[in-house]
DNA sequence: AGCTTTTAGCTAACGCCATTAGCTAGAGGG
DNA sequence: CCCTCTAGCTAATGGCGTTAGCTAAAAGCT
């Protein structure tokens, strides 16, 4: 019986996969293990088990979007920097939604963790954004939750299917963007505007 | 052997009491007919099963935050009716964590979905603090879609445990707040200010 | 009142899932 | 070529949601 060469970066791969489709919810230990070809208990030999595997695939896509929005904003500033780093967002959590909520509702065990990692790299790349709207060094963590907030409630409502009247989902974005830019720029040092 | 006198209504309110205390995804059947002083198979001459259960407590949140931010915002207008509604909004899902929980990637299965109902009057109650803003027609749904993301980011985010690092909570709201209002008003028909 | 119908709650049983224990055989290092 | 290590296996356990079928409490009817 040839072995299937797993190791944990693979099954995390392939779990992340998965999540994206069938649902985070529906992303068992063995649907996962017949993707793999693989029977169930030998996930158990890269993998702590469906807690820790949910860890993992959280941490992947804080990681992946994280890169994604300092990607996105490198070379911009200000409004640009900041439609950029919404669009990157919004896109990478529609891209793939199950991976993305794995990570809600997901704390981090203790400072080591390597979630608690990959969420500071999504968080420094949304700081950067906020360096060209010259916020007032108290303000800036305020401004830093309220960014987050509005990126993650849009992007989850989206995801779960929560917009479903009339108006175009796109167009309602592009509004959010502008609505936070000016949000932003009337908190700026120098004032308004 | 007397009867314990259950009805579907009952069995929610109850559910969703053990939601709030225990985590929506600890939930169970077993746990719940337990609480109740009843064996689990009991439970299904009163709901359909796990996933009616669920979309129960669910309808039942999101009609009860409707009526939480409707109260809150009567009598107010503009910045202070804003307010009102985001401060009625997260404190509700911060005293009912496991119920609001229950909503979050929940689809209606159809238009006359109770879940879809509930939802409409949520929405109706944030459209009402719109209207003091005197937000053109064409915008007032990406407006509304923008404050609900602001609000339902916040709420989950922080019920998660997702705010850890320095700053207060509290004092992160007000800021929202505050920041909501004036991207808000700079949409406004008449212009800026 | 007594009789009938309905139904809330029960026990028993099934299937799915995560997990653990213990075994076996393939791969790499001397 | 043998020894060690370990990836993957089978078997078994316990907890969960769910269904089928029974029983007795309540409710309705005459």
């Amino acid at each position: 019986m040839p072995r299937a060469g797993l190791n944990p970066t693979a099954v995390v791969a392939a779990a992340a996969a998965l999540a994206d489709e069938v649902g985070a919810a529906n992303l068992t230990m063995g649907l996962l293990a017949e993707r793999l070809g693989v029977r169930t208990p030998s996930l158990y030999k890269h993998v702590g088990g469906q807690e820790d595997l949910n860890r993992r695939v959280a941490a992947l896509a804080l990681s992946e979007a994280g890169d994604a929005v300092g990607g996105a904003v490198q070379g911009y500033a200000g409004r640009d920097a900041l439609a950029a780093a919404a669009r990157a967002f919004r896109g990478y959590v529609l891209e793939h939604p199950g991976r993305y909520a794995a990570t809600v509702g997901m704390e981090p065990t203790g400072p080591d963790d390597p979630l608690a990692a990959a969420a500071q790299r999504l968080l420094h790349a949304f700081t950067a954004v906020l360096r060209g709207y010259d916020i007032p060094e108290p303000d800036v963590d305020h401004a830093l939750r309220a960014l987050r907030s509005l990126c993650h409630g849009f992007a989850t409502l989206q995801s779960a299917g929560g917009f479903q009247w009339s108006a175009d989902v796109d167009e309602s974005f592009e509004w959010l963007i502008a609505f936070a830019d000016r949000g932003l720029r009337s908190y700026a040092r120098q004032g308004r505007r």
